[in-house]
DNA sequence: ATAAAGATCATT
DNA sequence: ATGATCTTTATG
């Protein structure tokens, strides 16, 4: 079943993006059916967040989708090189994000490797935001469009993930934000072996 | 007009 | 640890 618009207008980024765990999502760009299931993501919140593009009501031509009512895509360049996706989510004025950053395979391997340039399944298919991306033949010609539209969607048929299943830690490559570097807004399935990187132990 | 930095990845 | 690579953004 295709997530409704309404899924992703809700009040609370970090919610959101814990739900998005264990959601399928799916392309068909290029006649090319693909999907996987989200097992990392990552919450950027407007208000109150150094890390969020759109801090400080920061309004550019990059960020202006991210104040839109949730359930369009956030398409950007990053380093020059990778395309990151991001769900928009909450409800008109107000921008919030969800970054994915890595899904397992499920649907259309053999496409997915033919667009990553590879010819045997390994982790770095789409185990980060960049490569997922490349995967799913996601980028910047998909910024803006809608998430219940024809070329991208998630769907609710994934796994069933119990809520100690669920990892929250640092989110990745932020500490220019400072203070809010800290906020534990990354979440990951756990024990998931696509997960882009390591989570941070505990010292003893 | 210019400059700096970046929500990464693959390689050394 | 480092280099690739280029858009976006802020500033003058």
């Amino acid at each position: 079943m295709k997530l409704d618009r309404s899924f992703y207008q809700g009040p609370d980024v970090v919610k959101i993006s814990r739900d998005l765990l264990g959601k399928l999502l799916y392309t068909q760009i290029d006649g090319q059916l693909t999907a996987g299931m989200i097992v990392e993501t990552e919450a950027y919140s407007g208000r109150n967040d150094k890390a969020c593009h759109a801090h400080q009501n920061t309004y550019t031509k990059r960020t202006r989708i991210m104040y839109e009512s949730g359930g369009l895509a956030y398409v950007y360049l990053c380093y020059g090189i990778h395309h990151l996706f991001n769900i928009v989510t909450n409800v008109d004025g107000l921008a919030d994000a969800v970054l994915i950053r890595a899904v397992e395979p499920i649907v259309g391997i053999k496409e997915m490797l033919q667009r990553r340039n590879m010819t045997a399944m390994a982790k770095n298919l789409t185990a980060g935001p960049g490569l997922l991306t490349q995967a799913l033949g996601i980028n910047l010609s998909h910024y803006g469009e809608s998430l219940t539209g024809p070329a991208i969607w998630l769907q609710n048929d994934g796994i069933k993930v119990q809520e100690e299943q669920v990892i929250a830690s640092t989110r990745i490559g932020v500490a220019y934000a400072g203070e809010d570097a800290l906020l534990p807004w990354r979440f990951t399935i756990k024990d998931n072996p696509w997960i882009s990187r390591k989570i941070p132990q505990p010292k003893e």
